[in-house]
DNA sequence: GCGACAG
DNA sequence: ATCTTGTCGC
C-alpha cells in the first residue's frame, strides 16, 4: 500500500494538483491474473458529525457468494466536493480492504475511475493506493457526454470528452437506467464492462456494490458490535 | 455570468 | 450520502 496517497490534502487546490500528478500512475490496460474473488466497497454516513462506516465485501467471482465482510469506523477528513470525492472515502475504504483476510483479485468501486475531470476518480485512487485492479461503477454521471445505450441488457455506449473515451454507460438490466463504468486501475474498459455485466445478473447494480451497501447500512456508526467475517 | 456537479 | 410515505407498475 502507499500511505502517501491517502493523506488528507490541505485544501481543494492542492487536492486537484495531486490528482493531476497521480493520474499518470494509472494503468488502463489489463494487468490482472485469474479472478477468483471480487470485492465491493462502500461508505455510509450515519450522522452529521462526519462519523462514517466503510466496508469491504469479498465475493466469490463465479458464484457471487459473499465470502467475507469487514467494516471500519472513522471520522471524515475531507468534505464532499464533486471531483474530490476520493479524498473523503479512499482512506477508510482502503483500510477496510486491507482488513480482509486475503487481498481481492479485483475491486468494484461505488464511483468513477477515469470518467473524472482530471482522470483520477475514486476507483483510480484506490487502485493505485492498494496496487490492485479496480473498476469504477457509478450510478450517475460526473463528467463526459453520454449517449443512451440500447434497451437490452448488455447494451453500452461510450462516455466521451470530445474524442477521448472516458468510460461507458452500460445497461445491466433491460428497461432500467444504465450505470457508468470506467477504468480504475490495471483493467481495460472492455474487461471492466464484462465484469460489471457478470456481477449484475439480476439487479441494476453489481452484487459487489449491493453487498457492500447493505453491509454499511446495517452497521451502527457509534458503539455496537464489531461485525466478524461471515463463513 | 450561467449551468453542472461521483457519494 | 441522508432526510422520508405512499404509490405506480411488473
Amino acid at each position: 500500500m502507499r500511505p502517501d496517497l491517502l493523506a488528507p490534502p490541505p485544501n481543494p487546490q492542492v487536492a486537484e494538483a495531486w490528482q493531476r500528478a497521480w493520474a499518470g500512475l494509472v494503468v488502463a490496460e489489463d494487468d490482472l491474473g485469474p479472478v477468483a474473488t471480487v470485492a465491493g466497497v462502500d461508505v455510509a454516513y450515519h450522522d452529521q458529525s462526519g462519523e462514517l462506516v466503510a466496508a469491504a465485501a469479498l465475493l466469490d467471482a463465479r458464484t457471487l457468494t459473499v465470502l467475507e465482510e469487514v467494516t471500519v469506523r472513522d471520522q471524515a477528513q475531507f468534505p464532499y466536493i464533486p471531483g474530490l470525492f476520493s479524498f473523503r472515502e479512499c482512506s477508510p475504504v482502503a483500510r477496510a480492504v486491507e482488513a480482509l483476510s486475503r487481498r481481492p483479485d479485483l475491486i468494484v468501486c461505488d464511483g468513477h475511475g477515469r470518467a473524472h475531470p482530471r482522470r483520477f476518480g475514486l476507483a483510480c485512487h484506490l487502485g493505485v493506493a492498494l496496487d490492485l485492479p479496480t473498476i469504477g461503477c457509478g450510478k450517475t454521471r460526473l463528467t463526459g457526454a453520454e449517449t443512451p445505450p440500447g434497451p437490452d441488457r448488455g447494451a453500452h455506449t461510450p462516455l466521451l470528452d470530445g474524442a477521448e473515451v472516458l468510460g461507458a454507460t452500460l445497461r445491466t438490466q433491460s428497461g432500467v437506467r444504465p450505470v457508468y463504468v470506467s477504468v480504475g486501475h490495471r483493467v481495460s474498459l472492455p474487461t471492466a464492462l464484462t465484469w460489471v455485466l457478470h456481477l449484475a445478473p439480476r439487479y441494476r447494480l453489481p452484487e459487489t456494490t449491493r453487498a457492500a451497501d447493505g453491509l454499511v447500512r446495517r452497521t451502527p456508526a457509534s458503539p455496537g458490535t464489531q461485525p466478524e467475517a461471515q463463513p
